[in-house]
RNA sequence: GGCCGGUUCGUCUAGUGGUUAGGACGCGAGAUUCUCAUUCUUGAAACAGGGGUUCAAUUCCCCUACUGGCUACCA
C-alpha cells in the first residue's frame, strides 16, 4: 500500500524549529517510502487563523526545499483547507449523532474549572438528559439565539491502547481522559479532534508524525476511529522540541522562527541538516546530511523518545560547515545581496557592484570567518566606507607607536608603488599572487630595517581599514587598488606629521 | 492535583548484562598564521538516586526524585 502523509498546521503563528521537524519527518518518511505527502491547514480556531501564516508555512517549506504533493485547492480530496470543509464535519457529527455516540451539551459554561489551579474537566450533565429536559434547553437556546456545542460520547470505563511508532505501547484507562471533549463548537467549527480524525481518513492518511504533545489526546482520536468504525492511521510521536530554557518551543512567541533564521543568515541546508538531528540520528559519526542522505538514510527506528533542546551554537557551527564547502560563485551571490542590503548607494554605485571577480574574491576572504552570511557585511565594510584617519591613529597608540608608520612610511610606499598592478586586479589567484610579491618585498624591506613584519602589516591594516582585525590584509591591499592605497598611506602620514 | 511521556558529559547523541562509556557542538591548553579566523594536536566534562534480579547492571524490574506534555468551544 501507498504511504499517505500530511503536514498539518494551524496557521496561529510563525513557522518554527519544531513545526518544521514534524514536517520535515513527515516528509522524509513519505520520500524515503516513495509515498505522498499533504499540506492540509487546520484553521479551524477561526479568531487566531490568519493568511500570512499559511504563507510563511508555504514559504519556508519551499526555502527548504519541502514540496508537496497535495496542498491547498490542489489534489484529489481538495479543498486541504480545513475552513472550507465545515460541511463535511458538521455531516459527519451528525452521524456520531444518529449512532448516539455524541450529544448536543447545553450545559457547557462555567462547568469546567474549579476555582483552584485543579482542573476537573467537564461534568457530563447534558450526556443524560431526559426528552423534557433536552426539549426545555432547545427551547431555550433557540430564543437566546444559540447553538449547542456537540459533545462525544467517551466510554466510562475501559481501557485505551495506542500502539505507537516511536513511543511503542501506552495504556490509558478511559475514565483518565478528558471527559467527554467538545467536537463541535458553537460556531458551527469542528474541533481539532472531529477535523483532524474526520480528514485523515477521508484523505487516506496512513502515517501521522505529530508532537508528543498529542499524545494525550490520542485515547480521543482512537475513539472517534472506532466510533466511526474506520481504521486509525499508525501514529508517530515525536519527542518534544524544546527551547534553551527547557520549555516547549510556543509559537505565539516567536522563538526560533525558521524565516527569521532564514532572513539571519542560515542557509536551508544548514537547517534541514540541523533540524533532522533533532531526536534522530545515523549512527556515532556522521554529523552532516543533505536532504538527498536523509531521504535515502530515514529510519522510524532510530527516533529517540526523549526530548531535545536546540542549541544555537551547533546551528552556527552546521552552517559555518556550509559556508565553508558553498561554491565561490554561489557565495559571491549571497555577499552582492547582503552589500546592496547594507551598504545601498555606496555598493551599489561602485565598480565593484558589478565585478563578479570581486565578489569572489571577498568570498574567499571572508567565507572562514563567519557563521551566517549576515556577519560577511561588517568584514567588508572599509571597502565601502572609507575609514576615519583620527581613528585608525586612535587604535596606534593602543596597538604600538604611530612612529612606526611615520618611519617606515617611505618604504612602503615604495613597494606599494612599484608592486601593485595600475588598473584594478579583482581575479583572486591575480589577487593573491600580486599579494604574494608585495609579501616577499616587504619581508625583505623588514629584515633590512629590523623592524618586525607582523607590525608593518597590523599598521597597514589599521590604516587601510579602520580595524585591527580583518581578513588578510595583503589581498586586500591589491583588491582596493593602488590609488586607493597611496592615498591612505599619504594622508595619515600627514596627519602624523601634523600632530 | 490527576493522567501520560522522558532522564548517558553544559547541549545533541552512540552504546552494551562484563567497554579505559565513543563521537559532535561549546569550553580550556598548545602548534601553525601578518591580525581575526580556519586547520592540526590535546585536555576537562556524563550513565539522576535508592532498592531488587544476577557471578556481574549504565543496560532488565520496582520505587523515589527531577523534568516535560496534556488536563480549552487552541491546535
Amino acid at each position: 500500500m501507498k504511504h499517505r502523509l500530511r503536514y498539518a498546521p494551524s496557521p496561529t503563528g510563525t513557522q518554527h524549529i519544531g513545526g518544521m521537524r514534524t514536517l520535515l519527518f513527515n516528509y522524509l518518511f513519505a520520500r524515503h517510502n516513495k509515498g505522498n505527502i499533504v499540506l492540509r491547514i487546520e484553521d479551524t480556531d477561526t479568531s487566531r487563523s490568519k493568511q500570512e501564516y499559511i504563507d510563511d508555512i508555504l514559504a519556508c517549506a519551499k526555502a527548504l526545499s519541502i514540496s508537496f504533493d497535495e496542498l491547498l485547492q490542489d489534489g484529489p480530496y481538495a479543498p486541504y483547507i480545513q475552513s472550507q470543509r465545515t460541511d463535511i464535519y458538521q455531516h459527519h457529527c451528525q452521524k456520531l449523532l444518529d449512532l448516539d455516540k455524541a450529544y448536543y451539551c447545553y450545559t457547557s459554561q462555567n462547568r469546567q474549572y474549579e476555582d483552584s489551579d485543579v482542573r476537573l474537566g467537564y461534568d457530563r450533565s447534558s450526556r443524560d438528559l431526559s426528552k423534557d429536559e433536552i426539549k426545555r434547553y432547545q427551547e431555550e437556546y433557540r430564543k437566546k439565539n444559540m447553538r449547542p456545542v456537540v459533545r462525544l460520547k467517551m466510554p466510562l470505563e475501559g481501557n485505551c491502547i495506542l500502539h505507537d511508532g516511536i513511543v511503542e505501547t501506552v495504556q490509558w484507562n478511559y475514565k483518565d481522559v478528558s471527559p467527554d471533549p467538545i467536537l463541535l463548537k458553537q460556531d458551527g467549527m469542528p474541533t481539532y479532534h472531529l477535523a483532524n480524525v474526520v480528514d485523515d481518513h477521508l484523505m487516506n492518511i496512513t502515517d501521522v508524525f505529530r508532537s508528543q504533545e498529542w499524545l494525550s489526546s490520542s485515547p480521543i482520536h482512537l475513539f472517534l476511529y472506532s466510533a466511526f468504525e474506520w481504521t486509525p492511521p499508525k501514529y508517530y510521536h515525536l519527542p518534544l522540541v524544546l527551547g534553551e530554557d527547557g520549555k516547549k518551543l510556543s509559537k505565539r512567541y516567536g522563538a526560533m522562527g525558521v524565516h527569521e533564521l532564514l532572513k539571519k543568515g542560515y542557509l536551508p541546508q544548514t537547517l534541514i541538516n540541523a533540524i533532522a538531528l533533532l531526536g534522530w540520528s545515523y549512527d556515532e559519526r556522521s554529523e552532516f546530511f543533505t536532504m538527498e542522505h536523509l531521504i535515502r538514510l530515514f529510519d522510524v527506528s532510530a527516533i529517540s523518545k526523549s526530548p531535545a533542546v536546540f542549541n544555537m551554537k551547533k546551528l552556527d557551527w552546521f552552517n559555518q560547515h556550509y559556508i565553508q564547502e558553498m561554491e565561490r560563485g554561489a557565495l559571491a551571490l549571497l555577499i552582492r545581496e547582503q552589500c546592496e542590503q547594507q551598504y545601498g548607494k555606496s555598493f551599489i554605485g561602485s565598480s565593484w557592484a558589478q565585478d563578479e571577480k570581486f565578489l569572489q574574491s571577498c568570498a574567499e576572504l571572508v567565507r572562514s570567518r563567519i557563521h551566517t552570511v549576515q556577519e560577511i557585511s561588517p568584514l567588508l565594510d572599509f571597502f565601502f566606507k572609507i575609514p576615519n584617519i583620527e581613528h585608525s591613529i586612535d587604535m596606534f597608540q593602543e596597538k604600538f607607536s604611530r612612529n612606526l608608520v611615520k618611519m617606515q612610511y617611505k618604504g612602503i610606499n615604495d613597494i606599494v608603488s612599484s608592486l601593485l598592478p595600475e588598473c584594478a586586479v579583482t581575479d583572486y589567484e591575480e589577487v593573491l599572487a600580486y599579494a604574494k610579491r608585495v609579501e616577499t618585498e616587504l619581508r625583505r624591506f623588514c629584515q633590512e630595517r629590523q623592524c618586525s613584519f607582523g607590525k608593518v602589516l597590523m599598521s597597514l591594516r589599521i590604516v587601510l581599514t579602520g580595524s585591527s582585525n580583518t581578513p588578510p590584509i595583503l589581498p586586500i591591499l591589491v583588491l582596493l587598488g593602488k590609488k586607493r592605497v597611496k592615498d591612505t598611506i599619504n594622508k595619515t602620514k600627514d596627519y602624523i606629521d601634523a600632530l
